[in-house]
DNA sequence: GCGTTGGGCCAGCCATGTTGACCTGTTTTG
DNA sequence: CAAAACAGGTCAACATGGCTGGCCCAACGC
C-alpha cells in the first residue's frame, strides 16, 4: 500500500484520508511529546544513581531478555560497540549488570542483572508503568490496540521479529 | 493480536487489565522503536544540509506556527535558552529561518521560515509523511484515533493546551 | 591451520544538552 | 516617571552519548 497516490481523481478508499497533512502533523507531534514526557519522567531517578537514559535502555533490555549477548543488545539499541561499551562498563562497575561467558560459545558475553540491577530496573519500570497505565486507562482499551498497531507499523518489517522475540530469549 | 483480555472472568473494570506488565512493556518497546525509526528516517536528508535532529525540531515548529516567539519555541522544545540559541543561530545563518521584531512587543523576536526554509521543511515532512501515512494505512483508520488517544494521555494536562494551539498561533 | 566472529579498547571528534552569570533593550506597574 | 519585570542574547565551562577508525585477542568452524 505504499503508494496511495496523492492523485486527484482518487477513489476515496479512506487511504486518501491518511494522507491529509493535519493527521500526519498530529501524529508527529503527539509521538514527539508523548515519547518525551514518558522518557523524561524517570530522569530524576536515573540521575540519583549517576545514570542516564542510555544506561536505562541497556538495563531495560537486559531485564527483558536475561542472558542476551552483547551483539543482541547492539542490534536492539542500534548504536556502536564503542557507545555500548561505555554504558555497559558503567553498569557493571556499579554492580547492576553481570557478564557471564557463554557456554555454547565461549566468545559470547551474556548479560544478566544483579539483584541490585533488577531492583533498580523494577523501580524505574514502576515509574513508567504508572504513567503508561494511566494513559491506557484514560484512552480506553480499544485505543491501546490502535496505539500498538500504528507503532508496530512504523517499525521496518525486518526489525519486527527482534521485538517479538524480546520476551522469549533466554 | 491486540490483546483483548486474556483474563478469564475478571470484573472488567478494565483498569486491572492495563496494569499487567506485558501490556506495559509492549507499549514501552513499541514507543521506543517506533519513535526511533521514524526520527532516524530523515537523518540522512538533514545531514545533507549540515543539520541535526535538534535543528529539525525547531524548523518543524516554526513551520507549524509561523511567527511564534523564541519563548514559545523554548516552551515547546523544553530545552534551555543556550541550546536553542545555537540551533537558531545555525538556522538563521544558513538562511532557513528569519527573525522579525515583534510589533506589539518589540522585545519579542518572531520566527518565520524563509522560502528555502519552507522548502526544506516540506521535503523533510514528506519523508515523515510517507512513513507515517503508510503506518496509518497499515494499522487501519480505527487504530489512528487510539494511537492519538494514548499519546495525548501521556502528555501532562498542563501541556496539552500548547499542543492544541499549534496549528493556530500565527 | 586459517579465516571469521564476538568482543574489548584506544584516541579523538561531534551534536546537543546543561548551569550560572551577566548584559541589553522594552514593557509594565506602583 | 522610576523601578521592576520580562524577552532575549551571550560567555565560559562542562556532561552525555553518539560517532569513526584502527588494532587486538580469544574462540569457533572448516
Amino acid at each position: 500500500m505504499a503508494g496511495p497516490t496523492p492523485t486527484t481523481s482518487a477513489p476515496r478508499t479512506a487511504s486518501a484520508l491518511f494522507l491529509r497533512e493535519p493527521e500526519i502533523r498530529r501524529g508527529i507531534e503527539l509521538l514527539y511529546f508523548g515519547y518525551s514526557h514518558l522518557t523524561r519522567s524517570i530522569d530524576g531517578e536515573l540521575a540519583a544513581h549517576g545514570l542516564g537514559r542510555a544506561h536505562h535502555r541497556a538495563l531495560y533490555f537486559v531485564a527483558r531478555s536475561p542472558g542476551l549477548s552483547v551483539s543482541d543488545l547492539l542490534a536492539l539499541l542500534a548504536i556502536t560497540k564503542q557507545s555500548l561499551g561505555r554504558v555497559l562498563g558503567d553498569l557493571t562497575s556499579r554492580g547492576f549488570v553481570e557478564i557471564r561467558v557463554g557456554q555454547r560459545d565461549r566468545r559470547q558475553r551474556l548479560l544478566h542483572l544483579t539483584t541490585e540491577g533488577a531492583a533498580l530496573e523494577a523501580q524505574l519500570f514502576d515509574g513508567l508503568r504508572e504513567r503508561l497505565s494511566a494513559a491506557y486507562a484514560q484512552a480506553g482499551q480499544g485505543a491501546v490496540s490502535g496505539f500498538w498497531a500504528v507503532l508496530e507499523a512504523l517499525v521496518p518489517v525486518a526489525e519486527r521479529a527482534r521485538i517479538e522475540a524480546l520476551g522469549s530469549m533466554r
